[in-house]
DNA sequence: AATGGGACCTGCGCGC
DNA sequence: TGCGCGCAGGTCCCAT
């Protein structure tokens, strides 16, 4: 599942290989990718265009365009990007003029390509909390401070913070000795210190590493990213906890499989 | 306000 | 063997 080191890797990908192509053509093989405008618009508005500009924005990928207008992409739970293209059952390709194609797969199609004026007034990218490395550890402390709610499921809530999702809410918990069902307020100011630190370190481990491929995340070139070696709780329940042996414990929690070590992470 | 559940999807692994 | 079921989870949406 694409997070934000997942996704902050494919950015890096795209933006060392796509910025000034242009776009001569966009073949679609499954017309529900595309939530926004209809399919006729989509492939209207991008001919011609050239790309200009890649950013990220929590889990989201935008392409800005030299005519000012973007493409968003979320690859959600299965999304893929791939350059250079080619491959049999992509859900739709970007053709560009040198001959080559940016290629989104998507297996369970709960991704979606926007193409819009201004990705400033997505409705989800607008409602966003702040971006972990663009906070400081009294900023997060605070935001925490009013939080009656479970710290992992706020973790995971991109309107608080956003680009954390189920895996590295649960590393960054294991890391900072956090059981995932307290909450929020109830942690001391140290804790929330701790845990500021060691979700930030997480993520910048993981993106060094250029992401875990769980499930189908791929990097642009389409090799594996390599976190997933580095994985203290994540889809590991069973098996004995990397520090003290005891067996990690998978719950659920806000509906979403939860790892933890329940002897590093006690509940108080 | 916070929480829980279902919907969207498909492939895979499990138990019977 | 083959089949049905649960599960995987990001986000939206609705009910409580």
């Amino acid at each position: 599942m694409p997070e934000l080191p997942e996704v902050e890797t494919i950015k890096r990908g795209l933006e060392a290989h796509l910025l000034g192509k242009k776009i001569t053509q966009i073949c679609v093989h499954h017309p529900k990718v595309v939530r926004q405008p209809s399919l006729k618009k989509f492939k209207e508005g991008l001919a011609g265009a050239t790309i200009k500009n890649i950013l990220r924005k929590a889990k989201v990928l935008i392409i800005e365009f030299s005519n000012g207008r973007a493409v968003t992409i979320h690859l959600k739970m299965t999304g893929q990007l791939i350059y250079p293209g080619g491959r049999e059952g992509s859900r739709l390709s970007f053709c560009f003029s040198d001959g080559t194609c940016l290629d989104y797969f998507d297996q369970r199609l709960f991704g979606e390509l926007r193409l819009v004026d201004d990705w400033r007034q997505v409705a989800f990218i607008k409602g966003l909390g702040p971006e972990p490395f663009a906070m400081n550890p009294a900023q997060f402390k605070e935001m925490l401070a009013r939080k009656k709610t479970k710290i992992k499921p706020l973790l995971m809530d991109q309107r608080f913070i956003c680009g954390i999702g189920n895996l590295y809410a649960a590393e960054a918990l294991f890391r900072a000795r956090i059981n995932p069902g307290v909450s929020a307020a109830s942690l001391s100011d140290k804790k929330k210190g701790v845990l500021f630190k060691e979700m930030v370190a997480t993520l910048r481990e993981a993106i060094l590493h250029q992401g875990s491929s769980v499930d189908n995340y791929v990097r642009l070139d389409g090799t594996p990213g390599g976190y997933v070696d580095f994985h203290q709780v994540y889809a590991r329940a069973g098996k004995p906890c990397r520090v003290c042996k005891t067996k990690v414990k998978r719950i659920s929690l806000g509906g979403r499989g939860t790892y933890f070590c329940p002897r590093c992470q006690k509940a108080p």
